[in-house]
DNA sequence: GTCTATATTCTGATAGAC
DNA sequence: GTCTATCAGAATATAGAC
């Protein structure tokens, strides 16, 4: 169900899937559905949630290093992370209006969390004078927004192999960053 | 109508507004709106070329000049555009999907003639040994990813102003670009 | 745990009075 | 050009049989 119900919200938008067609995709009728879940907001915020989480988790693991090798880190990481899971990352980007105050604040708090580690990793390297970012806030929201980008054009088979997007992201990344 | 729409399609989603809603928001009844639009999907539609048009068309106004100056000019002008445009930058984005196919392949090509341009500057610059872009293309969408990021937090009245905001973002640009 | 059936409300769109 | 009324169908969620 869960997974009929992320590919179903990243196609035709939360607003636009029932909970019929999302039976249907299962296999069996909408009824049995709230077997699993309380309800169809219950399903997008849980979805949105384990998203962030997963992405929180993963990069916890991640060693600790200097600043240069942790924003090159941190590129490859968010690049290779995102485009391993598109509908996640559709989801998570575009249904937060669908999301009902509280579950709102919940994930937009994990988003902000995430938004902080690559701000911490531009204050450092300018600390260590390896950065010159005027705006390390304002900045490392830029570069997420690039980074996340890829997922709206980058498909697996084309020209360029992912290794190789993000040696271009990480070039632009390493550059913009004055290191 | 279509002001309401916008608004409406904006915050809650084309699929999640129904047509009831915004003939309440316009203060008449249902019926009255398909005295303007044939339909919900057209009113969508209308929305979002017209964005995609006033966008092109007011580019086509800019002074044609060096490749710095012309990077500078689209940076600047890119921020500047959007930021005026919350609601139309939103729908347009989000609701691609929402489109039916001939409606999505004349917004699509609207949107890849803009990215062309700045993928033009691009390689007109390295063409004149003024950047250092490896990929146009990508570097095109990876530009105007983070560029039209400023959508999803700046705010008038805020600690910065949009002019200060160009001048990270045109900074970050530059050196990415290797100008 | 899935089914059928249903309560209740809402949907896009249309017809015809005025 | 807006209204009321309506069509035909779909929405979420629930109840109760099995």
């Amino acid at each position: 169900m869960r997974a009929a119900a992320l590919r179903l919200f990243a196609q035709h938008g939360y607003a636009a899937v029932s909970m019929r067609r999302i039976a249907g995709e299962v296999g069996v009728q909408a009824g049995a559905l709230y077997n699993y879940t309380p309800d169809k907001q219950s399903l997008l915020f849980d979805l949105m949630r384990e998203h962030m989480e997963a992405l929180l988790a993963t990069r916890a693991q991640m060693p600790k290093e200097g600043p240069v090798e942790a924003l090159e880190a941190f590129t490859r990481f968010h690049i290779r992370f995102h485009s391993q899971r598109p509908d996640e990352v559709f989801v998570s980007d575009m249904e937060l209006r669908s999301l009902e105050p509280d579950n709102f604040a919940v994930i937009e708090g994990l988003r902000r969390t995430y938004e902080g580690q690559l701000e911490a990793i531009l204050r450092h390297g300018n600390a260590a004078g390896e950065f010159t970012v005027p705006e390390p806030k304002v900045s490392a929201m830029a570069v997420i927004a690039m980074l996340t980008g890829v997922n709206t054009w980058f498909r697996a088979g084309g020209r360029l192999s992912l290794g190789e997007v993000e040696d271009v992201y990480w070039g632009m990344v390493r550059r913009a960053a004055g290191a």
